[in-house]
DNA sequence: GTAATCGTCTGTGAAACACCAACTATTTAT
DNA sequence: ATAAATAGTTGGTGTTTCACAGACGATTAC
């Protein structure tokens, strides 16, 4: 699954140059300002962030049974479970038995779950004006493709095929 | 590499068309997935990621009371106390009373806190590898820069002058 | 002097988890 | 066929991170 670790063979103490420049809590703190921004505009919807994350990464790769959800969210499995169950319950996401492996939960999101996602995204603009103010437009399509590929690995590419669904802002 | 988005003619009644991109819940989910593996990194420092969150806010623009703190941390100013509690305690921290308004305590970076937040970014290296695994260097340095920018509201382009303190990795 | 502000301390409660144990349905191995 | 492993579910426990409220001392502003 993670295949690169190859480069940079530490022959001295430092592997980098004085450049060391790390994302996580700069991660941390705008994913933070981003949530906190997020809850108020997601109620209404009856979303919490949390969802958020789910819905999209569900989006982005769906079809995935329960346990390689947990993985790509890095939660406990049984606490997915009671965060699937929020979503059905809103049927924005299906749980279908694989006809494959029929122990197996795919779960994808709905056309309703499609479209309150969007329908979040379009709510959650003035958040993002807030918390990314001091980025132009180009810039924030920059961070969100690096996001995007950094999320989901290094699939995707979806760049493009999103566009062509989210249209009904 | 970014500049393609140019094709999306239609200006509309709406400030954005429909490439609505937002990335709200992409860094939640990269900063849950980058705090998970910080925090078995960070634990033989003695530290938690959000003291990294505070360290770090702080080498950007230190010099700052704790109200100001809060509002930039977006952080209830009684849960702050206890954060620098923790760091004050550790000696990473200074909290000297302010000669113009003596109720004020400013809060400032020790010598040991920049080396120890130096440190820990260095340490955090291979959890940055593993999270942003899928963006060569370029990429994470555009995104740091993207994230830097975005999260010190507009101020800095603290990217020169950082590079000249920390290279004591 | 009185009022407002900054920081501190204490305590309460909610939310998001991680973790454990038990159970069902289903598949795979022997 | 039987046993073992796997996917999901449920219920429960405990921890951590918060937001929020109340009270206090120190200091400043009016």
């Amino acid at each position: 699954m993670f295949r690169r670790l190859g480069r940079l063979g530490h022959m001295s103490a430092q592997p980098l140059d004085s450049s060391e420049h790390r994302s996580g809590a700069l991660l941390d703190h705008l994913a933070r300002r981003m949530r906190l921004r997020s809850e108020s505009v997601l109620a209404p919807l009856g979303l919490r962030p949390r969802h958020l994350v789910a819905l999209t990464v569900l989006r982005a790769g769906g079809g995935t049974g329960q346990q390689a959800l947990a993985t790509i969210l890095e939660m406990d499995s049984t606490n997915i479970v009671g965060l699937l169950n929020d979503l059905e319950a809103k049927q924005l996401i299906e749980r279908r038995r694989s006809p494959e492996d029929r122990r197996r939960h795919v779960v994808e999101l709905t056309e309703d779950g499609a479209k309150r996602l969007s329908e979040a995204e379009c709510a959650l603009a003035s958040a993002e004006d807030e918390v990314l103010g001091a980025l132009d437009r180009t810039e924030r399509e920059t961070l969100y493709e690096l996001l995007s590929r950094a999320s989901t690995g290094t699939a995707v590419t979806c760049t493009e095929a999103i566009c062509a669904t989210d249209d009904t802002c």
